[in-house]
This record gives C-alpha cells, sequence and structure tokens, in this order.
RNA sequence: GUCCCCGUAGCUCAACGGAUAGAGCGUAGCCCUGCGAAGGCUGAGAUCGAGGUUCAAUUCCUCGUGGGGACACCA
C-alpha cells in the first residue's frame, strides 16, 4: 500500500527531528498541483512546538530526501506547511504487479499492515430487523444495503462477521397482540391488502386456535400472522434484495429459552431495579439515560426494552462478539442512551455497541410529501422500488450517501433517474474493460504471463493516472472498515469509472493494425502491458462489486 | 417545551480541521467511417445567517433560522 510506505517513510523522518513518536497524516490532495500524495505533520508539529511551520516542513523534507530517492519523482514544501509528494512510475507499475499478484485478494490486511488488529475480532451487525407486521419499507431497505455491504468491508478485512436479522415476535409484544388483533377479526391495524389475504390462508389454523380457548389468544395468532409475514420478507430479503444473514434472531426465542428471565435476575441480583407503581424499573439513570425505564409494566408483561437487553445480553456475554453494529431507522435514536445503559449495567465496555442511524428518506410523491406510517398501511414498500429502478440502481443510490442524510428521494422521478443513475456510468467501465479483452486480436496475457510484460511501457498520463486510482483501493476498504462508510466505497468506484472511461478515449489499447501481419514488435509489446492494466482494473471493479453487492455486467 | 439529525451548484449527494469545496444529473459548446457515445473534453454554477476558537472552519463551539425525527408501562 502506498500510502502506508509514505507513512513510515515519513515517521521515520520525523523522528530526526522529533523525540517522542507522532502520527504522520497522509492523504491524496484533491488537486493534483498539490502531489500525489501529501501531509500535515509540520502544521501539526510545528503547533506544538510553536515552531515555523514551513521551517519545519523543510527540516523534514531534507530528512526524508537522504533515503527516498527510489520512491519520490518529487518532494515539495508548499505554504503554509504542506509537504507534497510525487510518486515515481517505477513505483505504480511495481503497485500494479501487487495488484495482478494478489488478484481478489488485494487489498486485504496482511500480516505487514497489521491483520493482528482485526483478525479472530468477532462483529456482529445486525441490520433491517423489520416489524413482522408488514413489508419491507424503502427505510429498512436503506438500513439493509448500508449493513450489507459495511459487513461485506469489514469481512473483507479480516474480521469474524456474522449478519443477524432480529424478528420482533415475541406473543407478548403490542405490536403481535395488535396483529393478532387484526388477524381475528377484531381490529385493522396493519391491514393490508396483502394481509387480509394472509389472513384468510391460515383461517383454519387461526380457528383451531380460538377454538382452544387459550389465554393469550391475540398473541398467539399475531405470532403465527407474524411468522407468516416474516416467511415472505426474508425470501424477497434473499432473493431479491441478495442480501445473505448469517443468523435471523427472533425475539420469541428469547422467552422460550427463558433468557429474558436470566437477564432479569441478572439486574436483580445486581440490585438495579426497583418497584413503582405496579411496574417494574430498571436504573437506568445511573447509566447516563435521562431517566429510569419500565422492563415489567404493571399488567405484568415485559416492555420490548427487556427482551432486547436480554437479546444484548446473549451477543455479548454468551456469543462474546468483540464488536457489536446495530443499524437502525432514525425513528428509534432516543433508545440509544437506554440501551447503552443496560450494556453499562451488564458491565460491558459502552465502546463495543456502535449503534449507526440511517436516518428516514423523505419520499415526494407527485410534487407532495408522502408520510409514511406502517401501522396505516401508508408506504411505500422496498418491492415497489425495486421493480420500478432495479436493484443495482437502488443499491447504488442508497450506499453513495452517508446515513445521516436526509434523502429526499422523488418517487415519480426514480425511474427516469434510474436510467441516469451512476451504477450505470460504473459497470459501463467495466464493461468496456472487458469488451477491450475479448475484441483483442492478440491473445490477452494470462497467469504468470501478465508479470512478464514491459512494465515500463505503461508511463503516459493515463496510464499512471489510471494505475495510481487502483493502488488507492487499499486505501479506501480499509478506511470504509474503519470509519464505517461504505459510501467512500462507492465514490471511488465512480472515481475509478471516470479514470478509467478517460484512459479508454485518449490511449488506444488494441490498435488497428493487430489485426493484420503490419503489426511491430513495439506495438505488440505495448498492447500485452496494456491490456495486462486493462486487467488489474478488472480485478479492482470486481472487487469493489461484491463489496457494495452490485452485479458486474459483461454487456449492458 | 426538551433532546438528536440535517441545511453545500438549478436537482440528488461528497469532502479524518487543510491548500483553488468535489461528483452525477440538468445546462452551453466541441469530439464517433479506430477497443461500445450508457463515453471523452471545455464552460457557467454552491457552503442557511451572525458571532467565536484556530496558522487554517462546510467541518468544532454559541445564538438564530428552515426541514426531519424522538420525547410511552408502543416497538
Amino acid at each position: 500500500m502506498i500510502k502506508s510506505e509514505i507513512q513510515k517513510i515519513v515517521s521515520k523522518a520525523l523522528r530526526q527531528v522529533q523525540d517522542k513518536p507522532f502520527e504522520a497524516e497522509i492523504f491524496v490532495p484533491e488537486n493534483e498541483n498539490f502531489g500525489h500524495y501529501s501531509t500535515n505533520v509540520a502544521l501539526r508539529l510545528a503547533k506544538e512546538r510553536k515552531a515555523n511551520p514551513m521551517q519545519m516542513a523543510q527540516k523534514i523534507t531534507d530528512n526524508l530526501r537522504l533515503t527516498t530517492d527510489n520512491i519520490f519523482e518529487k518532494i515539495e514544501v508548499a505554504a503554509p506547511g504542506f509537504i507534497n509528494f510525487w510518486i515515481k512510475p517505477e513505483v505504480l507499475q511495481k503497485e500494479l504487479k501487487e495488484i495482478l499478484n494478489k488478484k481478489e485478494k488485494y487489498g486485504r490486511l496482511t500480516l505487514m499492515s497489521g491483520v493482528r488488529q482485526t483478525q479472530g475480532k468477532k462483529i456482529q451487525i445486525e441490520f433491517i430487523s423489520a416489524n413482522p407486521t408488514g413489508p419491507l419499507t424503502i427505510g429498512n431497505g436503506r438500513g439493509g444495503f448500508f449493513g450489507d455491504a459495511l459487513a461485506n468491508v469489514l469481512k473483507f478485512n479480516g474480521y469474524n462477521v456474522v449478519k443477524e436479522y432480529y424478528i420482533n415476535d415475541a406473543k407478548n409484544s403490542t405490536q403481535i397482540k395488535e396483529l393478532g388483533k387484526t388477524g381475528t377479526g377484531k381490529g385493522t391495524t396493519y391491514l393490508t391488502k396483502n394481509l387480509k389475504s394472509q389472513i384468510s390462508n391460515l383461517k383454519n389454523k387461526i380457528k383451531k386456535l380460538k377454538s382452544k380457548n387459550i389465554l393469550n389468544l391475540e398473541g398467539e395468532v399475531g405470532h403465527l400472522l407474524a411468522k407468516e409475514i416474516h416467511k415472505d420478507n426474508q425470501k424477497f430479503i434473499e432473493k431479491i434484495l441478495k442480501i445473505k444473514f448469517d443468523k435471523w434472531f427472533f425475539e420469541q426465542s428469547l422467552y422460550d429459552k427463558s433468557s429474558v428471565e436470566k437477564t432479569l435476575n441478572e439486574f436483580k441480583k445486581k440490585n438495579l431495579v426497583y418497584k413503582k407503581d405496579g411496574a417494574l424499573w430498571f436504573k437506568s439513570s445511573k447509566f447516563g439515560d435521562l431517566e429510569d425505564r419500565v422492563l415489567i409494566r404493571s399488567a405484568g408483561e415485559p416492555t420490548y426494552f427487556l427482551p432486547d437487553l436480554a437479546y444484548h445480553w446473549d451477543k455479548f456475554k454468551i456469543r462474546k462478539f468483540n464488536k457489536v453494529i446495530d443499524i437502525w431507522g432514525a425513528d428509534h435514536h432516543g433508545y440509544i442512551p437506554r440501551l447503552k445503559a443496560g450494556i453499562k449495567a451488564f458491565g460491558i465496555e459502552p465502546g463495543k455497541l456502535t449503534v449507526i442511524i440511517t436516518q428516514l428518506a423523505r419520499l415526494v410523491k407527485g410534487g407532495k410529501e408522502f408520510k409514511i406510517s406502517k401501522r396505516k398501511g401508508t408506504y411505500v414498500t422496498m418491492e415497489d422500488l425495486i421493480k420500478e429502478i432495479g436493484l443495482d440502481a437502488a443499491r447504488f443510490f442508497f450506499l453513495m450517501s452517508a446515513p445521516d442524510t436526509h434523502m429526499n428521494f422523488d418517487l415519480d422521478l426514480a425511474k427516469e433517474k434510474s436510467m441516469k443513475n451512476p451504477v450505470y456510468y460504473v459497470q459501463y467501465a467495466a464493461v468496456r474493460a472487458q469488451s477491450i479483452l475479448r475484441k483483442s486480436k492478440i491473445n490477452p496475457p494470462v497467469g504468470g504471463q501478465m508479470l512478464k510484460v514491459d512494465f515500463n511501457l505503461l508511463n503516459t498520463k493515463e496510464d499512471l493516472d489510471l494505475i495510481r486510482i487502483l493502488a488507492r483501493f487499499p486505501e479506501i476498504v480499509q478506511e470504509t472498515a474503519l470509519k464505517y462508510n461504505p459510501q467512500a466505497l462507492a465514490r471511488y468506484s465512480i472515481e475509478l469509472a471516470k479514470q478509467f472511461h478517460n484512459f479508454y478515449e485518449k490511449e488506444r489499447v488494441i490498435g488497428p493494425s493487430f489485426a493484420d501481419a503490419t503489426a511491430g514488435r513495439e506495438e505488440k509489446e505495448l498492447a500485452a502491458a496494456r491490456l495486462v492494466l486493462v486487467q488489474a482494473a478488472i480485478i479492482i471493479f470486481k472487487n469493489i462489486f461484491s463489496l457494495l453487492g452490485i452485479s458486474m455486467p459483461k454487456k449492458m
């Protein structure tokens, strides 16, 4: 990885001017006049030392020059104290070989680059977890794409990742009872056309339950319906959204396995609960929450909170995840302090739990805002959206922006816009790359032959610009895993596509003369080298597409 | 009322406190009898307002303003 190499070199130079370690931050400047890579250490260090930044930069640079002639073409000190680096073509050409060597493993953390930080670490990432009271909404989809891409990236970086989906199907929960009410004809909550037919499909089973004279009839009926609804949702997620979960976790199982009871006992043992107004309260305000929260209602039934605590007890204490990432919709924001309080009460380091909030997309239809309510049955399903614009466009659209963006989503424009979705821009670049290989009159070098071409021939601006952006792939994935920001990867894919299109327009890979015998030796050698470069680009495209969960078409 | 999130080009979105704020779409112009024009090139075009911290603020702090969300013994 070029960036970390520069980092090492700069750190070394820093030691000449600074005793205690000081981390050098290397970044890629937006403007190419400021180099391929740049650092602001001198500015930082100067601040700490109250020294002149320009002089500091100069001093560091002098130390750099002693040892690094073979890496940098140019090192420049720029006001107010940046140090800018230009990489030698040979370094890029070497990195290109690295891509060809590692192939789809290129960019993964290796022992050299710090795999110890990730190897064996268990991360659980829980997302979508839609209530089994109706189909998936667009909001669920957004969280789904985000979680899936993030999980892919974490896995790529060597973490042991478990993707999990929690189903709130507890028989004694309010929503399931509400659903059951609708199922027994006593209510209309969640009622849609789809639910109606599900109820009628299950009418025999419902009748049977009714005849049994059970205590919690509505809960039982609701649970039955929830199971059906969830079955549909799961099928949709796996088949249409193409998201594979490692585990489907049912809330009801926490009761069946007495996990809820055990968790409650833990709290009691630690003296963290008390009775008030007939309800059982958790002293969550002692752990940073605004107020105490009810665990068991005065009617004797647990709130949603208690089984959720049991669930997180299971995540941390039973399954021993080193890190848990929960991805929730913005409407659950106020719930975070409560859960964090619970985690702290368990004696778990609260930093081990990260809750990522995905903001709700603001839907516009016919020029008017479209208010979503699952309870009222007014929402736009993810299924509708996918039907309209297709999976790739939908995924890319959501993955391009940060989860905390309040997106505006105009459904009327969705289809029209989808044709202009940047995903096609990126896919088209990959298609062009593959097309070159297909159309080549000389056989593209494969396997070990690829490493035997003359890499020095790849020396035009376009060649080198392309290699340079390919070489940034490892930096981007690692950063994405660190910051949990898959949107950076999506943005990078656009940048790469742009660079590839540019290369395609300006540098011919397979010339016309290859069709006949007039092709000269030099021409053939250059073509071979370029064909190898194109294959490297395809490797990176493949990697990105698989991380983002987007297909890589051969033709469009 | 209190708390959280957001306000960037005409539109949808980017930008660990860094330099001349980036893309895509739209828009004005140019480029296909040579790897697919779903493309390339050249333009025009933006940080909600007021203070503050900093060598440096879209980013951090305060106040205001506009929008979204949350403030249950719902989930």
